[in-house]
DNA sequence: AATTGGCACTTCGACTGGTCGAGTGCCAAC
DNA sequence: GTTGGCACTCGACCAGTCGAAGTGCCAATT
């Protein structure tokens, strides 16, 4: 049914229409690709992969353009390593250099993300469920008001202002800190903030509600969906690629809210190291049924995070998978020094 | 030669024109607005009017447009202020409620300034250069690692990792500690780094040079471009509110760049609480000939970083103003306290 | 059985010409 | 200074035409 030929001409006019974003006919085929059989020979093969829902026509009388289907065939079996080019690498490599503040390295990696594969590039910061705590930091700023600093093991640092209902005092923070680190000290973020309910107790009465405030704090912090950041690039990419207007719209939206961002991003379960690919329809937003995701976990070892880009259905994904691969690991391997 | 009814009428052109987004013929304009002449007179003042370069025509037979300089005379001399409404005042009131930190709090006025004014709204995070130290921390990660943290005064924290050419110790950590604020308790930010070359002497020979990798970690952090941070909302509204597709591509472009941002928002030397507006050429950066700028400095009693809103010259500038002086003030307001 | 050339058919897009409506500029009259 | 009238201009809209591109089908060929 789906001979060699048949996938080749399939290969060929999602190549095609990537290039060019027109509907490929069975003439100009054979003329850019050597196929050496004649465009009736295509069309035949063309009303088969039609009929497969692999690819259709926007009208009676135009060439063929892939559907979802079968740019997920292409992806999944057709598709042959893109290595990098060159260039591409250095720009890579040129990530490596420099400090290793995790902010800086978040920045540079979304950007070159976004001018390598020329989309809308994404990248979510280290998810605090999935790292562990490597140091909690207690610093008074006035008698009743302090900062709680807390470092992840993947680099992530955040901190919040605490008001004290009573004063601390320097000795009572000092013990505080030590506890905190010791309690959190555990395997993972949110099994080590389950032990800290009892903590207050081996206080003195006086400073009890300090603590109590500054645990409080503390807890909130994995817990609610503002702990997922994201950093964009490349927006305006999204101009140069869809052609129409109403067609970016949704798109630039779903982008600026947090909620659908972190849902795409989450939602496919790939393996550290794996890619994840969306298609169009695949995606379960509203509005970005012609929009595809390239995706991919990173992490020192273990994934903490996704990261990915963001384009239209008709988009250069051996290209994009290459990217984003190449990043992720980037990324890893960085964070894991 | 401009009397009280023709700029009556350019009033009425430029209220019409941002409702409709058409141009507005003579008929039209006597029929909404109760002027109580006949459209032949308005024709004549219209004629004055293209003369004087405040309105034009985009083909003969079309109604009249504002042009760069006729907006500039609506907004100096014509525009009347325009109230907020109570829900944009209950909007605008929810942002002082909840927690304190300068994160949540800009990234919650940003998306307020957004809504309200249907623009893209950017808010530049306190200049370093304009604020003032209030606390330094160092906190040791392992020996030979340790993380900076700097507490400015408009409540923006920054911190750095450190990788120490020998250990530091934790007195000698407390002491350098406590001599960096010391020493980072001036006037200006700027100023007080300026008095931290010697400190390193007072230092015992071993540890000196993990004291100079500290002091001259600190010292970049207010140096490099990269420490003005912006945020960003509402880049969606571009989509609906620029018409043609070409239009925008630049803006977007523009509003992803750190560099124009920052050039665009600090041109503008506007005195606290004043509201500065460019208007469509007036913005010396290509690419941004049709688009408006109204802005307005924040901070603690003193300016320490500009906010506003970017949108095409055909724009809601009394209520952009309104609503840019408002959230302006409001912020202020909380970073004083 | 697969491939091929030929041919009729469909559809889109570009072009054309004609009409309509909105709006202007000008002028004479008020 | 204001007004009504009128000729003029220009874009928007519509319908019709035509060519290009591409298909589907069929009979002939290998």
């Amino acid at each position: 049914m789906l001979d060699d030929r048949r996938l080749a001409v399939l290969r060929a006019i999602i190549e095609d229409y990537v290039s060019t974003g027109e509907p490929v006919g069975s003439r100009g085929l054979v003329e850019r690709h050597h196929l050496s059989v004649s465009p009736a020979t295509i069309r035949n093969d063309m009303a088969v992969l039609e009929e497969a829902g692999l690819i259709t026509q926007p009208h009676t009388s135009a060439g063929r353009v892939p559907t979802d289907a079968g740019y997920r065939l292409f992806v999944d079996q057709l598709a042959t390593v893109k290595p990098l080019s060159a260039a591409e690498r250095r720009a890579i490599q040129t990530l490596l250099d420099g400090p290793l503040d995790l902010d800086q390295i978040v920045s540079r990696a979304v950007r070159a993300l976004a001018q390598l594969t020329h989309q809308v590039a994404v990248i979510q910061y280290p998810s605090l469920r999935m790292t562990r705590v490597r140091h909690i930091e207690l610093v008074e700023l006035a008698p009743a008001r302090c900062l709680l600093v807390m470092i992840t093991d993947a680099g992530r640092v955040e901190q919040r202002f605490i008001e004290l209902p009573v004063p601390l005092g320097a000795e009572t923070a000092a013990v505080l800190r030590s506890r905190l680190n010791e309690a959190t000290a555990g395997p993972s973020l949110e099994d080590a903030f389950e032990d800290l309910d009892g903590l207050w107790l081996g206080f003195s009465e006086e400073v009890r509600p300090a603590v109590r405030a500054v645990v409080e704090r503390l807890k909130e912090i994995p817990k609610a969906g503002y702990q997922e950041r994201f950093v964009l690039a490349g927006t305006s990419n999204l101009a140069r690629s869809s052609a129409d207007f109403s067609s970016f719209m949704p798109v630039l939206e779903a982008i600026e809210e947090q909620v659908v961002l972190l849902k795409l991003l989450t939602e496919l379960s790939a393996d550290s190291g794996q890619i994840a690919v969306r298609i169009g329809h695949e995606t379960t937003q509203a509005g970005l049924e012609e929009t595809s995701l390239v995706a991919a976990g990173y992490g020192p070892g273990r994934t903490v995070a996704n990261l990915g880009v963001l384009g239209p259905t008709r988009m250069d994904y051996p290209g994009s998978i290459a990217v984003v691969r190449a990043i992720a690991l980037y990324l890893s391997r960085i964070l894991a020094a």
